[in-house]
DNA sequence: GTCTATAACCGGATAGAC
DNA sequence: GTCTATCCGGTTATAGAC
C-alpha cells in the first residue's frame, strides 16, 4: 500500500504533477468554490487521471492544506513592509491583521469551508491538529514578532503569553470576516480598527500594579490550560490507525 | 415537488414517523458518529423507507438540527437546579457551563462534526445563520437569566451586552471541551472553574469608575459591531435559490 | 398528505493492473 | 506513478399504494 508522499522523497517529475494538481484545485476552488469543484474537475484540469490525484492528496481536504501554506506565505510577505516601518504596537498588529483581511480577500467564499474544516478535531486541517502544528507555529511566530518588534513595555510573565493570545484573537476576527457580508467586508476592517485600539489599551493597562493580581490569576490560568488543548491520542507509533477517521466526519 | 414539513401542517402520524427519524438518526451518531451513520441505515432503524427519511428531512444535515433543539433542552433542565438555587453571578455561571457540559458529554464525538458545520456560513446548522436564529437567541436568553438572577451589578451599559458576550464566551469553551481528549473531559471543567472566576472578577471590575472610558470603548465597539454580523444576502423571497449551496460546502 | 419500493445519478474514495 | 474500473453513500426521481 503505497502510500501518498505527503512529506516523503520525492521525485522531480512527481513534485511537478504534485504542483500542478495543488494549482488545478486552488484555481478551481477560487474560481468555484469547494463543493462545485469535483476531483474529477481537479484531476482534468491538471492534466491526470482521478487515482492520480488521489495518490498526492489522499483526499479532497488534503488540497486545502496547500492552501494554508500559501495564505500565509502572502500574509508575511503583505505583512513585512508594515513591521518594518512601524514600532508602536497598535499600529503593528492593525497593520498586520488588515494585511491578513487584504491576502485572503480572494478566496472569501472560499475561506468559510476551510473554517469549517479547521473546527473539526478529526480534520488534518485542523490548525489545532498535530498535523498543522506548523502553521499555527507561524502564525503565532508572526504574532510574537508584531510584539517584539513594538516599544510597548509587557509585563514578562504576559509578554509570555501574549502571542498565542493574539493568535486567537486574530482567529476571531477571521471567523467575524468568514461571516461578513458588507461590501469589501467593511465591517470587518472597521472591527480590526476598533478593537485592535482597544487591545493596546488593555496591553497598557496590564502593566498597572493595582491590576497585577488579576493579571497574574489570568496567566497562571493560561499556563495551566496551555499544555496543548489538543493533545489527542497519538496515532499509533508505526502507521496510520486501521480506518482514517473511521468515526466522524 | 412536495417539499419537507418542516414547520408546515403535520398530521399526528407524520408527526410521530418524523419523530423515529430523528430518535433514530440520533441513537445512531451517538453510537457511530456521523460519516458512520448512512441515511440508509437511519431510514432501516427508523423503519422507513429511504426516501421517507428523505420526506421529512432534507438532508442528513438537517438531522443535525434536532440535535440542537434537543441539546439546549436538556442543558435547560440540568441547568435548572442550579438557576434555582445559586445566586452569585459566579456560582450561577460555573453551574450553567458545567450543566452544558455534562449534558454534552455523550456526544463529544459527534459534537466535533456539529462545530464543523456551525463554522460554515452557508449551513443551514450555522448557529449565526437565520435558519438557527432561534437556537441561538435561546442559548443568549439562558445567559441573560444567569445574569438576571445574580446579585451582581453590573453597569446598564455592559448589562446590555453582556449576555452575548457570555454565550460567546460559553462557544469558547465548547470549542475547547471539543478538542479536549482528557480522561472524563477533566481539562474543560477546569478550564470553566477557572475562568469563571476571572470573568466574575471581570465583571466586577467593570464598576470601577477608574476603568469607565474602557469599559464605554469596549461597549461603543459591541453596540456597532452586534448589528447581525451575519447579515447575509437575503434568501431571494419566494422560494429556494435555483441550487442549494450552489458553491460551498 | 404519507409512505413504499426501486432505480439512477453523482462524486469522493479505493483496488489493482500496467 | 499512472491509469481504469469499481465501490459506496448522499441525493434525486419515479411511480404508485394507503
Amino acid at each position: 500500500m503505497p502510500l501518498t508522499p505527503d512529506e516523503a522523497a520525492r521525485t522531480p517529475r512527481g513534485e511537478e504533477t504534485r504542483a500542478r494538481i495543488l494549482a488545478a484545485a486552488l484555481g478551481l476552488f477560487r474560481a468555484q468554490g469547494y463543493d462545485a469543484t469535483t476531483m474529477r474537475a481537479v484531476a482534468e484540469a491538471a492534466g491526470v487521471s482521478l487515482g492520480n490525484a488521489y495518490y498526492y492528496f489522499a483526499s479532497k481536504e488534503h488540497l486545502l492544506h496547500g492552501f494554508y501554506a500559501q495564505s500565509h506565505a502572502d500574509h508575511l510577505e503583505a505583512a513585512r513592509p508594515v513591521l518594518a516601518r512601524e514600532r508602536d504596537f497598535r499600529a503593528r498588529l492593525r497593520g498586520v491583521l488588515l494585511a491578513k483581511l487584504d491576502t485572503s480577500e480572494p478566496y472569501h467564499r472560499f475561506a468559510q469551508l476551510l473554517f469549517g474544516a479547521a473546527a473539526d478535531p478529526e480534520s488534518p486541517l485542523n490548525p489545532f491538529h498535530a498535523m498543522s502544528a506548523d502553521v499555527r507555529r507561524q502564525a503565532v511566530a508572526l504574532m510574537a514578532d508584531v510584539l517584539a518588534g513594538a516599544k510597548a513595555k509587557v509585563p514578562a510573565d504576559l509578554a509570555a503569553r501574549l502571542p498565542e493570545l493574539l493568535w486567537i484573537y486574530e482567529m476571531g476576527i477571521i471567523l467575524f470576516w468568514v461571516h461578513d457580508a458588507s461590501p469589501g467586508r467593511a465591517r470587518s476592517r472597521v472591527l480590526v480598527d476598533r478593537t485592535t485600539e482597544l487591545v493596546a489599551r488593555l496591553v497598557k493597562l496590564a502593566s498597572n500594579p493595582l491590576l497585577a493580581p488579576l493579571r497574574k490569576a489570568i496567566v497562571r490560568t493560561l499556563d495551566d490550560v496551555a499544555r496543548d488543548p489538543s493533545a489527542a491520542a497519538e496515532p499509533p507509533p508505526g502507521g496510520e490507525p486501521a480506518g482514517r477517521r473511521p468515526v466522524q466526519g
